[in-house]
RNA sequence: CGGGGCGUAGCUCAGCCUGGUAGAGCGCUCGCUUUGGGAGCGAGAGGAUCGCCGGUUCGAGUCCGGCCGCCCCGACCA
């Protein structure tokens, strides 16, 4: 197939957009991919949504061959559903004016309510997706594709009969999203995401390195450990801890309030330091959660040790329950619980004295205070792998993917029942797993680009071929590009009547795999010069071997 | 929702501090010369109620107040 860029709507630009910061967003908008219509909603060009329907092609292929059945869910969708899972109050979603419908964020209500079609185990398991829009009224879109209001979900749901059965459903999706992302081009890992706020079900993230991007991605270098950086598991350096005390000693701090300033002023490792957050439970007790001083507290783990819903303490309850002002709080001779990290277990530690102004010295837990211990403490910079105790690198990176195991959260309110074997009615169990093709666009780009614009993997180009006719070529050039259109290649044939420069760089901004120029070295020899997008490597072939070769 | 920034031509921006009748480059049209990495010369068209509303002033793109939009950081994120 062959498109004559001067009759195609490709509105390229010279210049980076003023309000991109992402690579991905820039290249994307200055390439003529996608363009705005306000923040977070954007419409895909002709060249985008080539794009982007190419990579629905491979998603589409993987889900086949794990059995995946291809259907189509309304978008408007009846408010009552979400009333019976309890999540029309999700701050996202969009309320219909006058109206008893929502724009949903997922589809999990819509195709449990088929699911209630399914009636015996001999039925299952079934794994049914589609792609479809999805809204959510984000508090902040960004970065372009990276996180919009609006987009296209490749949403798959599996239903099984148990557990073991799910696991298998799981890990068929898990299995099928690397071929996805691999197909795509995309370096990306598969990580448990955070699970404790969703009430102990199963999720796994895909995480693909990116410049710009929410997640951290915590990686060993050699390879045996990747993590989800809100919980990954990272093994903090030895402190080197002052002389031991048989017991707890005051010292005064004037005016020392926070970790850094404490190690300074005694002369001791930050790391033999440790830091009080209060926390407040519903009920109104204070929680005193203990790091260590070089650490932060990881709001997540804190949750994970202790589920509900808590916040920090005011300056009031952090008065009455400690007696001190923040920045002189510790865990001596505090009434309430103490939920201390695991790098607090061994050895002695400054803490505040809850008195302000004072510090102890030599503090040790279980000595001076017995706390419960618990991974609380946020991954960083220069932790060791838990695994082989490699270094651990912190990247930025994009969720690509997410797969979901999510039981009878759905079937039970929503009734989704079936009969099975032992002539028990049981709740269907789901699960469910995503992937924004326009998300996955944005980090391939992420991942694939340099000074001159995009290299888009073969897989996804916009176009395999992007020729570029240079006067008085034209005719050799219609030759390469049928050759090229009959060996099954998408040829982009720019015969705009345009300087060489410009074509060469918009050929490089919009990044096909291979570029073909037919010029006047052309006219010369009667062949033309094809050039790898990607490792510019250039070499000069007659009509007859592209045809073959290329 | 908190913090910061921005809003002037299709695009990228200057002008605002210090008020006085709106600018540049790119783009667009035509011609000639050029033509293998964003050309040169000439001619030309069109283009911004300076985000909106109000105020101060003889006079507001410029100063003041309010609002809206967009971007970035944070919070949030099925």
């Amino acid at each position: 197939m062959i498109h004559r860029a001067s009759q195609l709507f490709l509105p390229t630009l010279r210049d980076d957009p003023a309000d991109a910061e992402a690579i991905s967003h820039k290249l994307l908008v200055r390439g003529g991919f996608i363009r705005q219509v306000s923040a977070g909603v954007w419409t895909f060009m002709p060249l985008g949504w080539r794009v982007h329907r190419k990579v629905e092609q491979i998603i589409r292929e993987e889900m086949d061959a794990i059995g995946g059945q291809e259907m189509l869910m309304p978008v408007l969708t009846p408010a009552e559903l979400w009333e019976k899972t309890g999540r029309l109050d999700i701050p996202e979603v969009f309320h219909v004016e006058d109206s008893p419908y929502i724009l949903p964020v997922t589809h999990e209500e819509t195709v449990t309510f088929h699911a209630r079609e399914i009636q015996s185990y001999k039925q299952l398991p079934q794994l049914w997706y589609h792609f479809q829009t999805k809204d959510r009224d984000e508090p902040r879109p960004r970065g372009g594709l990276l996180r919009v209001r609006e987009f296209i979900m490749k949403d798959a749901y599996s239903f099984d009969r148990d557990e073991e059965s799910v696991k298998v459903s799981f890990e068929a999706n898990r299995g099928a999203y690397k071929k996805i992302f691999e197909r795509c081009g995309i370096e990306a890992y598969d990580v448990v995401a955070e699970s404790g706020i969703m009430g102990g079900k199963f999720s796994v993230d895909f995480l693909a390195p990116s410049g710009s991007g929410e997640n951290v991605l915590v990686r060993c270098q050699n390879g045996d450990y990747a993590a989800d950086g809100d919980i990954a598991e990272a093994v903090p350096r030895v402190p080197t801890f002052p002389e031991t005390l048989v017991a707890p000693e005051e010292i005064s701090t004037p005016g020392v309030t926070t970790c850094e300033a404490l190690a300074d002023f005694l002369g001791v490792d930050i790391a033999a330091t440790s830091k009080a957050m209060p926390v407040t439970k519903p009920d109104g007790s204070v929680v005193l959660a203990l790091v260590r001083g070089d650490d932060r507290l990881s709001e997540m783990k804190l949750y994970d040790a202790m589920p509900g819903e808590s916040r920090p303490s005011t300056d009031e309850e952090i008065r009455a329950a400690f007696g001190a002002s923040g920045g002189s709080l510790g865990p001596v001779g505090f009434a309430g619980e103490v939920i201390a990290d695991e790098t607090l277990r061994d050895g002695q530690f400054v803490a505040g004295a809850n008195k302000d102004g004072y510090h102890l010295r030599g503090v040790e837990a279980g000595r001076d205070y017995e706390p419960r211990f618990a991974d609380l403490r946020e991954p960083k910079e220069g932790d060791r792998c838990p695994v082989d105790g490699g270094t651990l690198e912190f990247l930025v990176a994009v969720e690509v993917g997410h797969i979901f195991n999510f039981g009878s959260f759905y079937s039970k309110p929503l009734e989704a029942t079936f009969l099975d074997e032992d002539g028990q009615e049981k709740p269907l169990l789901g699960g469910s797993y995503g992937i924004g093709p326009g998300r996955v666009m944005a980090a391939i780009v992420e991942q694939h680009f340099d000074e001159n614009g995009i290299q888009w993997p073969r897989s996804v180009a916009p176009y395999d071929v992007h020729l570029v006719v240079l006067p008085g070529a034209d005719e050799i050039a219609l030759e390469a590009a049928e050759a090229l259109s009959a060996n099954g290649l998408d040829v982009l044939l720019d015969d705009r009547d345009q300087r060489a420069g410009e074509k060469f760089a918009d050929a490089d901004l919009i990044g096909c795999p291979i570029r073909v120029t037919a010029g006047k070295k052309s006219l010369e020899d009667g062949r033309v010069d094809v050039r790898d997008r990607a490792t510019g490597v250039e070499r000069r072939l007659s009509v007859a071997e592209l045809g073959k070769e290329v």
